[in-house]
DNA sequence: ATTTTATTAGTTAACAATTACTTTAATAAC
DNA sequence: GTTATTAAAGTAATTGTTAACTAATAAAAT
């Protein structure tokens, strides 16, 4: 009805040679003149022409594109991290398409299915909440597609992923506080039944267990991810009467529902109170003071699972199920007072 | 090298039929018989068989994908408008493709022609701050590719565009302002030569001249869009020893850093000054106390934007030049004070 | 002078789907 | 009993590109 795009053939019958003549120059192919070559380019440029990458995919095999399923990209955290991976693929002339999932199994299945139909060269995966059904994984693998989990994986497929080292990261961001002279800790927790919630948990128990400071129950408040849980949380706690002197936040949003409900009372942080959460910098600095935080850098995950996928897929990674813990660092910022001078 | 997948002839020859008879069941296709349907769709089932998109794309001259240009995804605002134009076109059976500038002309004129190369049916583009060649955009309008831009524009090529009315939107907030009692009001403003900083700033003071409100030069602060810009501006004015009742900053980024500014010398927040900014409110509510806010809705915007490029591929909106000024709502959290009853 | 080699361009088939048209066989109409 | 109609399936052509061969010509080597 439209046919606006010129063609290769377009070119080649304005010229008065063959469309493969045209498709040769095109790609630099050494059976092709200087001449011809100049030719070819200049009617290019005149025509406007754009090469269909549609139908070199299909020719090809290879469409030079990665599908990324991600569950929420209202969450920061994955926007910058879609942000680093576009950043990679970019490098390495990759196109993206971007699905969501909203947290729910069947959009994941959907998006997935859709993405293999669009023949991407491989997969970028963080699994919803929901999912419990490893059927569409166990597809991708039959057809051999490749695929990297990140942040979240289903850690009985052999794929690739890259996540946080959370316990051990958790662990030891309390030893440092302890080594400080810090004791009393509490711990405004998720819910045990998500990976995030019982990994932090988990962290933050042995390094008080290992340090032969009793875990207090009361001081493991477990309510949920959202402001509001933080806000709770932290009204739970100063209705016992008796406050700790660092808040270890699951996240960033709890962090600031706990900085809500501090300030309420008049309690000033860091001097009566410390905050530590999970996050990365760029939001641990629009607190005030700013926080403290088990520092999770979405760019850093991004750009590993990109790469490692673009591996795979390249086959320089042999190996297509390597786990990559990312390392943790820490980022004391003014949530907390140094009381010794280990926390640097 | 691979072939991994399953086509429709490997169905047709599994089944000893025509792959078109194959290709027409899948379609649902009257020529076929219930009985027939039925033994092709089991043995797709059984066989894994995934539509080959390419294939169908290329043939249907039509790819159900829409190409996204957004200057940077670590935007939180441009994160909430793509998930929101994700979320619509999925709604209408789209795929995106997403590409990201970084607010550089040349990064920008490259994703766009390769989303052209991909064949997509319609483009979403927010120009980069850098973009002044409209090349691009005119090879766009030639191949009649539909097009619509969102948040910033360029306005004489007679493309659709989707925006906020900064303007209007900044008078009317100062207006109820003024209705509400107040009438010291400092602007933190960007910079002049951005659309953003001189129609934030041209609402400004249109609102104070047409309440006879003399404009005082030192109450508009230059500066930048960062954290620490909102900072070094409080402290310009701070320096002053006159301080305004309300401070309008030009985004939330400058409102964060007024805040710390201000929490620095003792002053309160609602009580001493008030703060006034732009933004939506996920992110207002991460301040304390929660930032009033001239509303501009990232996910309005994306929706209108994505069912607007929608109509003008579908041929519904005749008129391929169609600007929308999204009507700005007002968010009177509590970092200003209500003095009469007008803020509502 | 003839064979070999290199250069340049063209031919055919493939990729995996679709649409438009054609064939076959069975049924219905006269 | 012949013709018209309908249902069901198949054939050929199309989409825009690339890869693997093939062909023609000119220059170089024998």
């Amino acid at each position: 009805m439209k046919r606006n795009h010129i063609t290769q053939q377009d070119i080649a019958d304005k010229l008065k040679v063959s469309r493969i003549t045209v498709s040769k120059a095109l790609r630099n192919h050494p059976d092709i003149s200087a001449g011809m070559k100049e030719r070819i380019i200049k009617a290019v440029e005149r025509m406007g022409y754009s090469p269909n990458l549609i139908a070199k995919q299909l020719s090809l095999q290879k469409t030079f594109t990665l599908g990324i399923v991600v569950p929420d990209l209202e969450n920061c955290f994955f926007a910058y991290l879609v942000d680093s991976i576009i950043d990679t693929a970019t490098e390495h002339n990759y196109h993206i398409i971007l699905t969501v999932s909203r947290e729910k199994e069947a959009f994941e299945r959907n998006n997935i299915m859709n993405l293999i139909g669009m023949r991407v060269d491989g997969l970028l995966v963080c699994v919803s909440q929901q999912t419990s059904d490893q059927k569409v994984f166990k597809y991708a693998r039959k057809m051999k597609i490749p695929l990297v989990f990140f942040d979240r994986a289903i850690k009985d497929l052999n794929f690739s992923y890259v996540a946080f080292n959370d316990k051990i990261a958790t662990k030891e961001a309390i030893n440092q506080l302890i080594a400080g002279g810090y004791t009393k800790i509490a711990h405004f927790a998720g819910f045990s039944s998500t990976s995030i919630g019982s990994e932090r948990c988990a962290g933050y128990k042995e390094a008080l267990i290992s340090n032969g400071i009793p875990i207090r129950e009361e001081w493991i408040i477990e309510g949920g991810y959202e402001i509001d849980d933080g806000i709770r949380a932290f009204e739970k706690l100063w209705a016992t009467g008796k406050l700790p002197e660092i808040i270890l936040a699951v996240n960033d949003r709890v962090a600031s529902g706990a900085y809500k409900a501090i300030r309420k009372t008049g309690l000033k942080i860091p001097h009566d109170i410390g905050i530590l959460g999970y996050g990365f910098s760029d939001t641990a600095h629009l607190f005030s003071p700013t926080l403290s935080i088990i520092n999770q850098d979405p760019r850093k995950m991004g750009r590993i699972a990109a790469n490692l996928l673009i591996d795979e897929i390249q086959g320089i990674s042999q190996n297509s199920h390597t786990e990559i813990l990312i390392e943790v660092d820490f980022q004391w910022n003014t949530s907390i007072l140094k009381k010794q001078s280990i926390l640097s």
